[in-house]
DNA sequence: TCTAGATCGGTTTTT
DNA sequence: CCGATCTAGA
């Protein structure tokens, strides 16, 4: 019992030996800080610390999953059993099943997804009749979600006016108004979306002072992994509940704080010290994944972030090989020196596909690389991008059985009501949502009740609405008395739905049976296993919880032993020999939407960090002078991440491509670039104003500006411009062209725009990118 | 009411 | 290249 204390350098036995009180750990990459964790909550068992008492928050139910297992093993399956361990996600999304009622929820909630969320908000544009092409719903779902996530309710929206005031000059004067339709469609529906889940839990822990103390009383220790990641409503939450026992452990890293679009707030680990009385902090520096040249280089390159807590990682492990780097013509190239690139070092090294990742920065870079192994008979796995619950078939089924649960989620209902097909059309949905608007009722009491009243919809399809509620009901009689697959596999049968795709006969149609009857197998095992380990019934309620927050990462299917393709993002806490980091480009990675701030890019560079600190032996570095965009062969640069490294840790198996546009970054005399400014340029009378045209741009690309001394005397390391200096044809940020013609040592910049006109502007921070 | 074909617009990352 | 949305015609 006592030997696991051992398997620990002092600088990891100090936390997990402090029982009590407040404390930081600040865990490099690489430095064993699961294990910590892990170690940490087994010592609290063993001083007699209650399971029921101990609550771990973690970034994924996988890492939640793992860590249980590991504990059980160091004190026993029965004990372990007791542990609150998950995401903040579902963890919250239990308590408040339980305590729903409270909140005028049904405890049967609904869970919305990302794409019901963005659904609600499109039908409501529409009702609204706002022009869509000014509300675009998914930018108006991420103002929501971040509103959500600082707490910013309805009601608080609407006495703040700065916050109205910056929706009013996006252009979207009606934003809080769409907030507040939303609000009360998912109320009504029953249903409540991710942030609902931290938001209402904040909601209950406040307004109940009673549940507050209930849930304090029973948590008595916390301890909150990956806390850089935490929204400023997690935050709140971790802090409500740590407030009377005050025995709370972060962990956490700075330097890889990579959720900041996701509300994430990087000042929760940077400030922990003064939320409480008397922190411990304590630092984990040593690094045991990572070779020498690997953990140099990483840090030569978080060393270009000015915002960071000091830290510097190290090792004692071997030297290793360098990192390499490849220049590619096309992304199939890039695949295809890549999936060559595994098969020889599994032949010379004796390697396994499961020691090998493909890491990349947007989902749609899985392509080349899939092909490319396919072809090479290489096996892998894709995580994350269309994840097997989203897939139209699956999210069917999902809906029918959302449905039985709660016959309110509206969402659900508009998904189904007429697939397959059964008569049902657009217009009588249109009818029957203005009912349910008109008496107050959901859709589905409308329809119940669509002999009552005149809705100028005609008999015959009067019937068919009332087939439809009959056999929702009658698979509502039978969810009394079975299981979850029982369920689903009598829903598949009933509906229709996969005689539907029989009929269509098509490859694909076949996929998607397939598919569906995977779900029924995975439904089938999920009941096995409720039944045997939790002790419960393996119930649809059970499932649709499961499913409405899992994530790719969750269904392993077994061990396997395939090379992983995923996103840097999801790469987060995963270590692996051999780690291929493709699309290294100048748009890509950092991310063209990413780099028109300082903490913007900084986060880019973050997110390069952490890739980098994936790989234990080998890291490589992939890009390629043209890729697909679209449909489009577009040029592509190398990323100027490359060139941050320290040269000695690098080896270029292609010459380094010069660069067509220079990025100058981290110019310190440049403030950040107020964009609304930018923007604001005078529309010509009848014509809305506009950026440059793809046509426009490609001509200026063409042009030959003059040859200035001053564009010569460019270069990356040439960050401090001299005074006066005339630099023409320079680019800002993504797609705004302009000329410079006098940049001050400090802050002044004066801008000829392009299209004529002239600002003057403070900036901090830039994007300068010199044409040719 | 339903369907096929055209047209348009949009991509970062995720619980 | 993809999906969502629109249009015309059965």
């Amino acid at each position: 019992m006592q030997n696991y204390l051992q398997q620990l350098n002092d600088a990891q036995r100090a936390p997990v030996l402090q029982k009590d009180g407040a404390m930081i750990v600040i865990a490099g990459a690489g430095s064993g800080k699961t294990r910590v964790l892990t170690y940490r909550i087994a010592y609290l068992m063993s001083q007699g610390v209650d399971p029921f008492n101990i609550l771990a928050l973690t970034f994924t139910n996988k890492a939640a999953r793992e860590m249980k297992k590991r504990i059980s093993q160091i004190v026993g399956a029965s004990e372990a059993k007791n542990l609150w361990m998950g995401t903040f996600h579902s963890i919250f999304a239990k308590i408040l099943r339980f305590e729903a009622e409270k909140l005028g929820y049904p405890s049967n909630f609904t869970i919305y997804d990302t794409q019901d969320s963005q659904s609600v908000i499109r039908s409501i544009i529409k009702e609204m009749q706002l022009d869509k092409d000014i509300y675009k719903y998914k930018q108006v779902y991420s103002r929501i979600s971040s509103y959500k996530n600082s707490l910013i309710t309805v009601k608080a929206y609407f006495t703040n006016p700065e916050l109205m005031e910056s929706d009013a000059m996006a252009k979207m004067p009606r934003l809080g108004d769409i907030y507040k339709n939303y609000v009360d469609k998912c109320f009504k529906a029953g249903a409540m979306d991710f942030d609902d889940l931290l938001l209402k839990t904040n909601e209950l822990l406040t307004r109940f002072p009673d549940v507050l103390a209930k849930y304090q009383n029973r948590f008595r220790y916390i301890l909150v992994d990956e806390y850089q990641d935490t929204n400023h409503s997690q935050y709140l939450i971790v802090r409500a509940l740590s407030d009377r026992f005050q025995n709370i452990c972060v962990v956490g890293d700075d330097a890889q704080s990579i959720y900041a679009f996701r509300g994430a707030n990087i000042n929760n680990i940077l400030n922990f010290q003064k939320d409480y009385d008397d922190v411990k902090v304590y630092r984990l520096e040593q690094n045991y994944r990572s070779t020498k040249n690997i953990v140099h280089a990483a840090n030569s390159i978080i060393e270009k972030n000015k915002t960071r807590l000091e830290k510097v990682v190290w090792t004692a492990n071997d030297e290793g090989a360098k990192i390499k780097v490849n220049r590619t013509m096309t992304d199939g190239d890039e695949g295809r020196f890549v999936a060559s690139n595994v098969f020889e070092t599994q032949m010379n090294e004796q390697a396994k596909p499961g020691d090998f990742a493909i890491l990349y920065r947007t989902n749609a870079q899985s392509r080349a690389m899939e092909d490319a192994l396919r072809k090479k008979d290489i096996p892998y796995r894709i995580y994350g991008g269309l994840s097997f619950y989203q897939r139209k078939e699956i999210k069917d089924v999902i809906a029918y059985l959302r449905l039985i649960l709660n016959p309110k989620d509206e969402e659900a209902l508009k998904r189904v009501i007429n697939y397959p097909a059964r008569g049902i059309g657009q217009t009588t949905v249109d009818r029957l949502i203005v009912a349910a608007n008109h008496y107050e009722r959901s859709m589905f009491e409308v329809m119940k009740n669509i002999e009552k009243i005149d809705l100028k919809i005609n008999k015959g399809t009067q019937g068919k609405l009332q087939d439809f509620v009959t056999m929702i009901e009658s698979f509502q009689v039978l969810n009394k008395g079975y299981d979850a697959f029982q369920i689903a596999e009598h829903v598949t049968k009933k509906t229709g739905l996969v005689q539907e795709l029989k009929k269509d006969g098509t490859p694909e149609g076949i996929a998607r049976i397939e598919n569906i009857e995977e779900l029924l197998n995975g439904m089938r095992d999920f009941v096995e296993e409720q039944k045997e380990i939790a002790d419960t019934t393996g119930s649809l309620a059970e499932f649709l919880e499961d499913v409405a927050l899992a994530t790719d990462m969750d269904n392993d299917k077994g061990d396997e032993n395939r090379v992983a393709l995923m996103t840097v993002h999801l790469a987060k806490g995963l270590e692996f020999p051999y780690v291929y980091i493709v699309g290294m480009e100048e748009e890509l990675f950092p991310s063209g939407m990413s780099m028109n701030t300082r903490s913007e890019l900084e986060e880019e560079r973050r997110l390069f960090y952490v890739a980098l600190t994936r790989a234990e032996k080998q890291a490589y570095l992939t890009y390629t002078q043209s890729r697909y965009r679209w449909g489009k062969l577009i040029d592509a640069e190398p990323s100027r991440f490359i060139e941050e490294i320290d040269a000695s840790y690098l080896e270029y198996l292609t010459p380094i491509t010069e660069h067509r546009f220079k990025p100058l970054l981290d110019v310190d005399i440049f403030d950040e670039v107020d964009k609304s400014k930018l923007r604001m340029r005078k529309p010509k009378a009848g014509s809305p104003p506009k950026g440059p045209t793809e046509a426009q741009l490609r001509k200026l690309r063409r042009l030959k500006p003059a040859k200035s001394e001053a564009s010569k005397n460019f270069n990356a390391e040439d960050a401090n411009l001299a005074i006066g200096t005339k630099v023409e044809h320079v680019r800002f940020g993504k797609g705004t062209i302009a000329k410079i013609e006098g940049v001050g040592a400090d802050t002044k910049a004066e801008i000829n725009f392009e299209n004529g006109g002239l600002k003057k502007l403070l900036l901090r921070f830039a994007k300068l990118n010199v044409l040719d």
